[in-house]
DNA sequence: CAGGACTTAAGAATCGAATATGATGTCATA
DNA sequence: TATGACATCATATTCGATTCTTAAGTCCTG
């Protein structure tokens, strides 16, 4: 989303933001600024920057006098970002569904194909693939709800997204043929414009998606 | 929300945030380092922490380059906001009504108490009163949703709220009575436990808000 | 007069040093 | 031995100076 776009700046923002997600930086590590310093190449004040931003993203946890944390997980927490990500991207989509025009639809074939074909890669154990994976599946999501008209509602999302991402990276197991079933209903009944339909399928998906992670985290 | 808790940057983001909000800082305009340095008492580093993470937050806009503006006001924005609002509010006030606890009723009674000692005063005519309104409003809007038990979605809110609050700021003008009974009939649903009667007063209420405020705007 | 290259000034981005704070260990005293 | 004062250290916070980028003039040339 909104990019603060400077050199060394918003470099070391995408990489924290990307090692967290990923796991590289484990959850309610402790964070120093010189141990970041030496890794990210960046100066305190730089980094303090980026750690201020993902703080109010709710990457980080930035307590008084003591630094900087990285946001410790739960599965309460897990079960609270699934259901807020359930609420807004559903009610993104049932506009989406409404509103999107030739465009729209176009992007999401589009998506969707490519999307498909990194999961048959994966189904067929690919385990080299997550990262092509996160981004297509990131594509694919964002091209349905795209048409919705809120930036603001597309901007909340993404960091939805982002944090529910964290999870799955967390147990990275790979839910396989559901999860191919479940895209492909949610594409099928945009497509047709049955609102509601589309909606209930894509609240399945990540209720469904929410109850595996759970299984598998511990 | 969740506080960057230190001495000179925590003081400065308040200020800076409060005063975007009631629009001392104007809408598009530019935050040049050097001023905020003279006006806020903190040096370039210190600014540039509070200004990332008001830029996370969407009250600034960071440019590459060329470096921070108040993020502008439209009327689409307002109604993005508005409609936001209303999404994660009204949610989030059936999960309240749901589960609330004596505690909660209490609170609710206190917040809705003092809201309208202090909307009485301004009704009758009290113009100085403005900051201290924005509390009681916001205190009670809080009180309602509070036990919805989910940390991430009051902290979504919270943001969403100030946002709109900038933009009722902008306006200045007490809609009066209206909001009184408007506030009265959500207080009276939501200790009845009527879910769907509180969440409907409650998308009234920042409806007609929503509208009030666009017809004074320009 | 129009358009482009050069110069200059304003301001943003970055840095490492200086300061302040909280955590830890040590010692004296009851 | 337990407790509290004190010193020491690791680390966070804050700062102003330095470097880099962009925007605005200015002048030269066709």
């Amino acid at each position: 989303m909104s990019q603060s776009l400077n050199v060394v700046g918003s470099a070391t923002y995408q990489r924290i933001k990307r090692d967290i997600i990923f796991g590289e930086l484990a959850p309610a590590s402790r964070l120093k600024l010189d141990k970041l310093r030496e890794r990210y190449g960046a100066s305190v004040s730089t980094l303090r920057e980026t750690l201020n931003r993902l703080a109010s993203e709710g990457f980080v946890d930035a307590q008084d006098q003591r630094g900087f944390f990285v946001t410790p997980t739960s599965r309460n927490d897990l079960i609270e970002i699934a259901n807020l990500r359930i609420l807004l991207e559903c009610h993104a989509l049932r506009l989406s569904v409404e509103k999107g025009n030739t465009d729209w639809e176009g992007n999401v074939v589009s998506a969707y194909h490519k999307l498909n074909l990194i999961e048959n890669k994966l189904h067929a154990g690919d385990e080299s693939l997550k990262e092509d994976w996160k981004r297509y599946d990131w594509e694919f999501h964002l091209a349905l709800i795209e048409a919705c008209g809120s930036r603001n509602l597309l901007s909340l999302h993404s960091v939805l997204y982002d944090k529910y991402l964290r999870y799955q990276m967390l147990v990275l197991t790979y839910r396989g043929e559901d999860a191919i079933d479940e895209h492909r209903d949610i594409v099928n009944a945009a497509l047709e414009r049955d609102v509601d339909l589309a909606a209930e399928s894509l609240r399945l998906h990540i209720q469904v998606g929410l109850e595996h992670t759970l299984e598998v985290l511990e």
